[in-house]
DNA sequence: CGGGATCCATCGTGATACTG
DNA sequence: CAGTATCACGATGGATCCCG
């Protein structure tokens, strides 16, 4: 019974399960592409909006901040003038790369079987 | 530079980007669950219910919905009375679980370092 | 430059009651 | 049993202005 079910709303009624816990975190609109902009190396504000594009101060502070507190994203304040910050992956954030490529991967790899699910859905599933 | 991009905004102005068009998915509060809970074999409604354990019946029939547009999961629907409707996991489902149980096993083996990366942000990093 | 503060629109989720 | 409909609320995310 403990085989799979570390997604149980919790791992034997202790903490709110692991992977819950991870997923809220990492299961929102901006964390994985932050990461992912952040793999190539230590990136500044301004550059990772850039990268992202599409993501608003907002949401990319807001983002940064909730990294660096679960300890995947390292924040480095330079005292200067105009003041600079620099942001990079710390070896948690870097291990977590691993798994987010496969499923990076899988989803590249299947994204076209979902498309067709969703227009046979439509079409006629039902 | 097409390296590990697959995560921006799109893949190059065409589709929403494979990654975000899945995880936008899978990234809800319920799906990784349901798939996991999915994956002894088939499974009713009222079942489910009692797997998962603090889910409410419209958010799992909304789930179940999504997972079975997207391909995921299977429908079946038998003609009898009382009503008899069983889910179960499609070959693209269970494709998916090979990439979710890495991240499922990374949460697992450092949920700890996040829960002190936690504590220690809040001690005295700042 | 790198954000924080504020306001606002939308979405996701839960609770409850009702239906076939 | 297996949902759907309705209501309500908090979280999420965008836009804008402001500050050191």
């Amino acid at each position: 019974m403990a085989k799979t079910n570390l997604l149980a709303a919790d791992g034997g009624f202790e903490q709110p399960c692991p992977i819950r816990d991870v997923l809220d975190r990492i299961g929102d609109q901006w964390s994985l592409l932050v990461l992912d902009a952040l793999e190539g190396g230590t990136k500044r504000f301004n550059e990772l909006m850039r990268t992202l594009g599409d993501i608003s101060k907002q949401m990319l502070s807001l983002t940064l901040k909730r990294l660096e507190e679960d300890g995947f994203v390292r924040r480095t304040v330079y005292p200067e003038v105009p003041p600079r910050v620099e942001y990079d992956l710390t070896p948690l954030g870097h291990s977590f790369l691993v798994p987010m490529k496969g499923l990076v991967a899988w989803a590249d790899e299947h994204h076209r079987h979902v498309c067709e699910a969703r227009t046979h859905y439509r079409t006629g599933a039902r």
